[in-house]
Order: structure tokens, then sequence, then C-alpha cells
DNA sequence: AGCTATTTATAATG
DNA sequence: TCATTATAAATAGCT
């Protein structure tokens, strides 16, 4: 787009990749911003860059919804680093929990407490529901036992050929014991 | 930005902020993917036109996780069977939907119009990200990890165990040559 | 939908 | 990272 147009594929310069990220990064955003405020729509952006860094933009009411996101993840710094889709989750649910309930506030003073109420025990059971849901997704990535298994794995590879080594060794001095044997035997007979 | 330039602020003329809708929001989507491209990067973008109707973009990863969203969502609605944590979540999410449906209809009827769409918009969007939240705990399940995991180490075990059983075997022999060096030198210097 | 005059974005460079 | 600049890309106003 400039000074030399450019191929649309990964940048393999890794500092070049920085810089382009950076910069286009920056143009998204901007972008972004311009079509919320010139057309009026709601945008949520995610950015991770390569090193796994976030990046994200939200238009007005999302912006709440990022805002408690960028609380909790304050609050876990350190232990999760990885931007999780789980926190997401709970934080659209949880500004949707507020404003349901208020909605059916709402409702509850125009028709004048009715079956309103429903909704927000079903709420709470989804809520329940979600809470579950994520705990167990927590309890169950994948990720690291992935990796463990890949560690594992290669630690066996390095066993098995250490053990293969040993045997060859062993093989080889085994076998040198028997030739020597021989002469030796020989040798005993000549005295 | 081109025959004149435009202040940044909503457009006033209703069909001209369509037109700039459609071709920005293309633009948009194209710098997001380019940058995806270019720099390796992970991308979501959730736009909400005025009108309420979505467009999202997601890249690679996230984008696989939102598409099996819709075979996921497919292939169980009005299945009832037994249940799982899942499938209760996602019932129990349909359902909630409907009722916030109806109750933000009424609403927009009492109130004449307002922004009620919007919690309809973030339905949409905890929707997206429930199912894919889901779809990574059926994916994440524990289970056949740990078992890989469980046979993996004793397959290590069995194996640093033949290690250490050839190592002290090799040490032995080595002993016993150094043993049977020591005699036959002095045979030799005998001789 | 196209077109094109202009504005923006940005790749290369310092 | 920051600034500059030459060029590519996006797009506002028209049709």
């Amino acid at each position: 787009m400039t000074r030399r147009k450019i191929a649309i594929k990964k940048i393999q310069n890794v500092s070049a990749r920085q810089v382009a990220f950076s910069k286009r990064r920056k143009g998204l955003f901007k972008k972004a911003t311009e079509l919320s405020t010139l057309c009026d729509a709601e945008i949520a952006l995610f950015v991770f860059s390569a090193s796994g860094k976030l990046f994200d933009y939200a238009s007005t009411s999302m912006g709440h919804v990022i805002e408690r996101r960028n609380l909790y993840l304050d609050v876990n710094l350190g232990k999760t680093i990885q931007p999780s889709l789980e926190l997401q989750v709970e934080a659209e649910y949880f500004k949707l929990n507020k404003e349901l309930g208020e909605k059916t506030r709402e409702l509850r003073h125009l028709n004048g407490e009715g079956l309103q109420g429903l909704t927000l025990r079903e709420l709470k059971k989804l809520d329940d529901l979600v809470s579950a849901c994520l705990h167990r997704v927590s309890k169950a990535k994948a990720e690291p036992f992935e990796q463990e298994i890949s560690i594992l794995k290669k630690q066996e590879d390095r066993l098995v050929e250490e053990n293969q080594r040993l045997n060859q060794e062993l093989k080889f001095i085994e076998e040198n014991q028997r030739l020597e044997q021989v002469p030796r035997l020989k040798h005993d007979q000549d005295q």
C-alpha cells in the first residue's frame, strides 16, 4: 500500500512483521471507530498479536463488557495470560443479566407485578448452568494435557534411544570379551 | 475520505449512511483479514448495523469455533435426549432468548421503538460466545488425555528402570574388566 | 452498482 | 520507537 505493493501473506521478517502489526492495528482500530461513529454501528473488535497480547475495542454499550472483562483480567493477571473465551462469556453474560433485570423491573412497573419473575428464575437457572459449564471448561482445558503428553513423548523417545545405545554398547562389550577370551584361553594353555 | 473530506460524526442522511456503512464495513473486514494474514494475528470482529443486523468475521481458529457452533446448534436442536450439561445450557438459553425477544417487543410497543434492540444484539453475541465455549468444552474433555498421560507415564517408568538396569550392567562389566586387567598386566610383566 | 478525484493508510527508509 | 515520504488503497460524492 505504499512505497511498494506487498502481497497479502505472512510477512517473514519478524521485525518488519511487528512494525506492520503495530501500524495496521492502529489503522484497523481507527477504521472501526470511524464506522461506529459515522454509521451508528455497534462494533466489537478483538485482536491477538502472534505473541498472544490482546488489543480490543468496543463501541458504546459493548464497552461495559470489555471493561468488566479487563477488571477480571487484572484480578487474575499472571494466572490468566491467554485471553479466554470463557471470560468473554462471563462478561457478556453479566451484562445480559443486568440488562434483563432492569428490563424486567421496568415491565413489572408497567404491567403490575406479572409473571416476570419467571424470567429471573430462568435466568438464575441459566446462570447456574453456565457457571457449571465454565467451571468444567476451566477444569478440562486440553492444552496443559496436550503439553504434558508432548513432553512425555519426547522423554520417551529420549529414553528409547538411550536404551538402544546402552544395549548396543553391551552387545559390543560382550562381543569383545568373547573375542578376547579366545587368545586368552590359548595363552593359558601355553603356560 | 475523498471527493471531499468528511467529519467523523454520525451521517445524518439515512441513505448516505447506509451506503457508507456498506462500503466501510467491507473495507474494515478487508483490513481485518489483511492484518490477520500479514501478521499472523487472531482477530474477531462483530459489527452490528444500526438496524441490528450482524456481520462478523473471525480469523482461523476463532472462525472455526464460531463456524462449528452453527453445526452444533443444527444437530442438537429438537433433540431432547438425555440433557448433557451442554444441552441443558443450550435449551435454557434458547428459552431465555425467546422470552427476552417477546419481552423486548412488548417494551418496544410500550416505549415506542427504543434502544431495546440492544439487548437482542447483546444476546446474539452471548449466543456466539456461549456456543463457542460449549464447543471448547466438548473438545477439551480431559479424560482421554489423562488416560494417555497415565499410559505414557507407566511406559516412562519402565524405560527409566530398564535404563538403570543397563547402566548398572555396563558399570559392572567395566569394573570386572578393570579388575581383570590388573592381574593380566602383572602376568605380562612376569613373562 | 460504477466511477474518479481526493483523502488516507502505510511500506520503505532514516 | 518516531518521522518522513512516495505510493497504494479506500472512499465521498456523483451518476
